[in-house]
RNA sequence: GGGCGCGUAGCUCAGCGGAAGAGCACUGCCUUCACACGGCAGGGGUCGUAGGUUCGAACCCUACCGCGCCCA
């Protein structure tokens, strides 16, 4: 016998082991079995679950579990990517607590071997937190971007990306990180708003004949720069262009020069430029040929080419002492407090320096192409669609990527340098030496690259570097292109663009076809959840709480297409409860011996009850299907819900009670077998979204009756024909349903003491109606509490009332209930009636609407009225018996 | 400045051209033999504002007002 309630705690560790330990988390090996494959978005190996990950990770494990019930051949790739600056500072974070020497006093190599050693220790521990929800992707294929093969995939890429000429080295500005020393990609550059301040500096003019003045948030930066810019249209400056100022503290001669960036309405119209220091100036300087003066070391401090009294400050001091010696010579004009945007490292919080380095570059805007091709053309679509414009907005204006690292944790970049500065990119050091000495004609010592890839680099070739490229592999040749990619929008840069232009270019072939773009997860007030705000729910102590299948049911039902999901725990508690009354609902099929069978018929039911219940199981199984195949996660979620409660529980066990406790032995066992029948489709169609208790169930109702040898996760997902669904049975127990429900209603507004039965007249009923009520007459007595029930040829006098369809139903409550409400109660709904059909006659009453309508609505309307005037002429008899009678 | 999205019941949200919906919260009543993590019944909305299209608009179009996010 069940309890009461199901409990997670002791059952969903239990279940998961035997999940695991069955193999079948792996992909079919059935010959005929379609493939399907997710590959999943690799958590970063230093992170643990949050809430973001268990939305992500749950909407990918209910495609993965509807699919493998369908007899795919389901392969959910799990993997780490390495994290390459995230991973190194949680090293040396981790070193420097220890009292540990700093990374560069360990060396490179020991560095690494700590990192290692610090990943075998501590490394992905979400993906054992994702054992607590469920996730049922297949382990023994976990794939880490730092693994050999996939490592092998990287050089591979690289050295043909760069023989191609689409990775090349550069010499350009990049967002520099001082904190990491490194440089980072412009998606890890995240723009704040700040206060800050607008300087004014004079620069006189190298003939004495003047001063010009430019404004800057960035004062130290004058120590670099290399003209003064003026708009040519901008006639304050006209005579000025051409002439040199003198720059202060450095005695520099530059340049006042002509152009369009120098905005006359801005500040002063003239504008300082540093081409070495900024990227917009950077691009002025290259229109102008001007010198680009690298003020700054690879920490932000000035550098040997300013003058010696501020060499070795850092940017900030060496602002101050700018202001202060620029202040005392007399070449500030004044400042204005200003609110604007800075670049910040991501991972370090400190502004980031554009800084002119050499570094590689992968030429993104031509892999580009055939990447928005594939999504224009259809091959990969994304849902919700709208997504593809930002997709499209951010490939159509992409800039070349740079993918060098300063870092060492990471895929060390295969180029080597020979001492003249040529360099040989090569997938092994033996092949560059080989070209080298090939080259130089004679044994010639290289250097490797000390920089690594980019994580995203390796990340871009996920889809087919775990599925074993560059080997022609069987799982390859299998499951690529994969099926389904769920990700988060914000990812869609990061990532899917990535893994687009590097699929397209080595597998010719898009990496996968349906791209699903979720929501974000926020608070209930519908913040970010951030560490810093205290706001962050924790999967795992929801999962404490409610269990993961509350949880995995709460994010499903809430993940409606293009809409953040504002998460509150009350709604966890509710679908908790939902679950609680599966469960009560299991354990009112045990107790009443509704074992399944084998084999069974649902066809060749008999009772109208269980005919309903079996078309209503056919209809929700089709619902469900049609909707996680559109990914409409809610509207599956919500379906199952109003199914098993609100009609399995709230009405179908009630409708069979009778049976189940009567004397038909024929009746009830097929109502036995209808109840097991349609709870057992329930638990299927439910796995997906609440595997644990499911499988429990599935389980323990197999206590009794023929032996179960499989687990509910490999079950046959239900596909039910539609000739299941019988109208006629949906009628009637429709009527039913109605029926009782009215009276219930009728009950309560007459205030008609709840364990009152009282007597119920069904009267002008058709013979149909009247049969209906015969049959299932101990039923309605029960379900509306009646004293008895029976057809009637006219009504009685003292009665309240209310009208089913062709019938009047009357309650005679002489002496019970009130008559001089029920008379008030009758007038209102008359009246009500009144006002529905007024609006509807004059629906019909304007000629354009019934020429222009479609027929059927008309007709619809027709009907309605019809239906208003029938009950209200029935009311207003019967209000006016109840008057003869008062 | 460019782009995307959202304003529907107290709260969170479905609905997106033909009778205003759900969950939670709320109000009554009910210890009815599966379930009080329950049952039955109920109150509550001029669907942001103003125009337009249409026989008909919460739903389509335009403008405006609020709010959010992304990119410059």
């Amino acid at each position: 016998m069940l309890d009461t309630t199901f409990d997670p705690k002791s059952a969903e560790p239990r279940i998961y082991a035997l999940w695991e330990k069955s193999g079948a988390f792996a992909p079919s090996k059935a010959a005929d079995a379609e493939p399907y494959c997710i590959v999943i978005p690799p958590p970063n190996v230093t992170g643990t679950l949050h809430i973001g990950h268990a939305l992500n990770h749950t909407l990918q494990d209910i495609l993965i579990r509807f699919e493998r019930m369908r007899g795919k051949a389901v392969l959910w790739q799990p993997g780490l990517d390495h994290a390459g600056i995230a991973t190194q500072m949680v090293v040396e974070r981790e070193l420097a607590a220890q009292g540990n020497a700093d990374r560069r006093s360990l060396g490179r190599e020991e560095f690494l071997s700590r990192v290692w050693a610090w990943k075998d220790k501590s490394g992905g521990a979400i993906f054992q937190q994702d054992r607590r929800l469920g996730v049922s992707a297949d382990w023994s294929r976990e794939r880490f971007t730092m693994d050999e093969g996939l490592s092998g995939a990287v050089r591979k890429v690289f050295v043909q990306l760069h023989k191609e000429g689409l990775i090349y080295r550069d010499k350009r500005l990049v967002n520099w990180d001082p904190h990491f020393e490194t440089a980072i990609s412009d998606l890890e550059v995240e723009n704040r708003d700040v206060n800050g301040t607008m300087w004014k500096l004079a620069y006189p003019l190298e003939d004495g004949s003047g001063e010009i003045v430019v404004a800057t948030t960035r004062p130290e930066t004058m120590l670099g720069d290399t003209a003064v810019a003026v708009n040519p249209k901008d006639e304050r400056y006209t005579a000025w262009i051409g002439k040199n100022v003198k720059l202060p503290l450095t005695g520099r001669l530059i340049p006042i020069i002509a152009d369009d960036y120098a905005d006359p309405e801005a500040g002063t119209g003239a504008v300082k430029i540093t081409p070495a220091h900024d990227f917009n100036d950077f691009k002025v300087g290259k229109r102008h040929d001007l010198e680009q003066i690298n003020i700054f070391d690879s920490r932000a401090r000035t550098n040997e080419n300013v003058p010696e009294a501020y060499r070795g400050l850092d940017r900030f001091k060496a602002r101050e002492k700018v202001l202060a010696d620029l202040e005392e010579q007399g070449f500030r004009r004044g400042e204005d407090a200003i609110k604007h945007t800075q670049p910040h490292g991501d991972r370090s919080g400190v502004v980031i320096e554009p800084w002119l380095t050499d570094q590689w570059y992968v030429d993104a805007p031509t892999l580009a192409i055939p990447a928005i091709k594939a999504v224009e053309d259809g091959q990969t679509v994304f849902t919700p669609k709208s997504w593809d414009k930002t997709y499209y907005e951010w490939m159509r204006n992409i800039e070349p990527w740079c993918v060098s690292r300063q870092l060492w944790w990471g895929h060390r970049i295969p180029a080597w340098y020979a001492p003249d500065g040529t360099i040989f990119v090569e997938e092994t050091e033996a092949a560059a030496q080989k070209a080298a000495d090939a080259h130089f004609g004679k044994p010639t010592k290289l250097e490797q690259d000390e920089d690594v890839l980019d994580t995203w680099f390796s990340s871009a070739l996920w889809p087919f570097s775990t599925l074993g490229w560059p080997e022609n592999t069987a799982e390859l040749k299998k499951f690529y292109p994969t099926t389904t990619l769920v990700t988060a929008f914000d990812i869609i840069f990061f990532w899917v663009a990535r893994m687009m232009m590097m699929g397209m270019h080595f597998m010719k072939e898009v990496p996968f076809k349906d791209v699903y773009i979720h929501a974000l997860v926020r608070d209930a007030s519908g913040a970010k959840m951030s560490k810093s705000k205290g706001n962050v729910l924790d999967p795992l102590t929801l999962v404490d709480k409610y269990g993961a299948d509350a949880l995995r049911f709460t994010l499903a039902a809430m993940a409606a297409q293009g809409r953040d999901i504002k998460l509150a725990e009350p709604r966890i508690e509710g679908y908790r409860n939902f679950g609680t009354k599966l469960w009560n609902a299991a354990r009112f099929c045990q107790m009443n011996e509704c074992a399944w069978w084998e084999p069974f018929e649902p066809a060749e039911a008999q009772q109208t009850v269980n005919r309903w219940i079996i078309g209503e199981t056919a209809r929700t199984a089709a619902i469900v299907t049609k909707e996680l195949e559109a990914f409409r996660f809610n509207e599956a979620a919500n379906a199952l819900y109003r199914f098993i409660w609100n009609v399995y529980c709230d009405w179908y066990l009630e409708l069979v009670k009778p049976l189940l406790n009567g004397d038909d032995e024929t009746a009830k066992v097929e109502t036995r077998r209808t109840a097991a029948w349609a709870f057992d489709r329930m638990l299927m169609l439910l796995h997906p979204f609440m595997p644990f208790m499911t499988e429990e169930l599935w389980t323990r109702l197999s206590e009794s009756g023929p032996k179960r040898d499989n687990m509910l996760l490999v079950q046959q997902w239900p596909a039910l024909p539609e000739t299941l669904i019988d109208a006629t049975a949906d009628a009637e127990i429709d009527w039913i349903i109605r029926l009782v429900s009215e009276t219930r209603a009728l009950r309560a507004e007459m205030n008609v003491p709840p364990a009152a039965r009282v007597p119920l007249l069904l009267v002008g009923a058709t013979p149909e109606s009247a049969a209906r009520l015969e049959r299932y007459q101990d039923l309605i007595d029960r379900l509306a509490r009646l004293e008895y029930s029976t057809s009637a040829e006219a009504p009685p006098t003292g009665s309240v009332t209310f009208i089913l369809d062709e019938a009047t139903v009357a309650l005679p409550l002489e002496g019970i209930v009130d008559f001089a409400a029920e008379v008030v109660r009758l007038g209102k709904e008359i009246a009500r009636l009144d006002g529905e059909a007024g609006k509807i006659r004059g629906k019909l009453g304007n000629a354009q609407f019934v020429e222009r309508a479609p027929e059927e609505v008309v007709e619809e309307q027709r009907e309605r009225l019809a239906e208003y005037e029938a009950s209200k002429v029935k009311l207003a008899a019967a209000l006016e018996r109840l008057k003869a009678a008062t």
